[in-house]
Formats: C-alpha cells, structure tokens, sequence
DNA sequence: GTCATTTATCATGC
DNA sequence: GCATGATAAATGAC
C-alpha cells in the first residue's frame, strides 16, 4: 500500500538527524509519524525472531538495507519488545479469565 | 475450532467493539472531573477498568485517545463537559 | 534498557 | 461520513 514515501533519508549522510533547526532555538518539531512498508516490517521482524535484542552492527547494517535511521530500528526494536509483552499479558488474561474456552 | 477461535484472538485486535454506555459514562465522570490533570495511576485504572469492565489497556487507551481529542478541539467537548460537570455537582450535592 | 505517553494512522461501528 | 477503539512511530522520564 505504501510506496517509497516516507524514506525520509535519501540523502543518506550518516545519522538520520536531517538539517533541523539553525540553532537551539526552535523547539525541534516532533518527527511525523511515519508508517513503515511491508519491507520494512517483514525485515524487521526477521531479525526480531533471531534476536529479540539487536546488536549495534547489526543494527547498523539493517538501518543501511531498509533506508532507516540507526535511531529508527533502535526504537522499532523497543516498541517491539513492548508489543510482544502486552500479547503476552492479553494471551494470559485471555484463557485465563475466559470460561468459554 | 482451535484455528478459529486462535485467529479470532490475533485479530481480535483491531475488531473493535464500543464501550458500554455505563462504561463511557463512568470514564468521562473521572476525566472531566480530573480535567487540570486527567492521568489515572495505576490503581484508579485498575478501578475505572472494574468498574466498566474492560482491561486496563483499554482503560489506559480511552484515555489518551480522550486527551489528545480533546486538546485538539476543546470547543467540540464543551457541551459535554458541561455535562459532566453539572452531573458531579448535583452528585457532590446529596 | 523499560515504559507511559503523544501523535498519526488504521479499522470498525453505525 | 465521522465517532471510536486499537495499533504503529516517536519522544521523554527514569
């Protein structure tokens, strides 16, 4: 659904941190949410099921393959965790709490 | 039956299904009436969450949606929290 | 690192 | 057609 629209860092410098502000002192606008594509999500989740915790040299090589900031998949790598706790708390309330099954 | 009820419950996720009435009421009874600082602790979730039956997920998502709602366009809510604060006063009254 | 949250987006209800 | 609940990026406290 989503073509190469958000793949902010064409102009890939070193770090994602584009041409901000001149100096400290804008308040830095917050980055737009940016939806990930299939790609993206599917590579990312490959290397989340051999490593729930990536390493910085992997981390590094996947940011360069997906176009993303190392920043990127580092938070996409927290997030992750985070999401797989909550399934892990909705899957134990769920046949627990839950008589029909 | 095992496959049916297990993907009914991978997406059960976004099979979204609105609150009860009682549920919505209680809910908008605690943020207008907290609205200087509309973050429940964790033990007011755990309330609010028994008191509309619902996980405290659900609790913790109402009210960020709520939040950022209505910073977003106060004016559309004012109604509502007239509403609501007319109804804590009465209640405040007895 | 975790984790509550903000914000935009998604998917559904009606 | 928007209202509403849930999820996906992004930030910040600690």
């Amino acid at each position: 659904t989503n073509s190469g629209s958000c793949t902010s860092s064409s102009a890939t410098t070193k770090d994602g941190s584009a041409s901000k502000s001149s100096h400290s002192s804008t308040p830095r606008t917050r980055k737009k949410r940016c939806p990930y594509s299939k790609f993206q999500i599917r590579e990312l989740e490959r290397e989340f099921f051999f490593n729930v915790y990536i390493n910085k040299e992997k981390r590094l090589q996947l940011s360069r393959m997906l176009n993303l900031t190392d920043r990127q998949v580092k938070i996409w790598f927290q997030n992750r965790r985070m999401k797989e706790k909550k399934l892990s708390r909705d899957r134990l309330q769920y046949f627990s709490g839950n008589p029909l099954l | 039956a095992v496959m049916i009820l297990r993907s009914r419950f991978l997406d059960a996720r976004r099979k979204r299904r609105n609150f009860s009435k009682q549920a919505t009421e209680v809910l908008n009874e605690y943020f207008y009436s907290h609205l200087s600082n509309p973050y429940p602790s964790e033990e007011a979730k755990e309330e609010l969450a028994k008191q509309c039956g619902i996980t405290i997920s659900q609790v913790s998502n109402w009210f960020g949606n709520k939040r950022i709602r209505y910073k977003k366009n106060i004016s559309k809510f004012q109604e509502e929290a007239n509403l609501y604060a007319m109804k804590t006063a009465l209640g405040a009254r007895q």
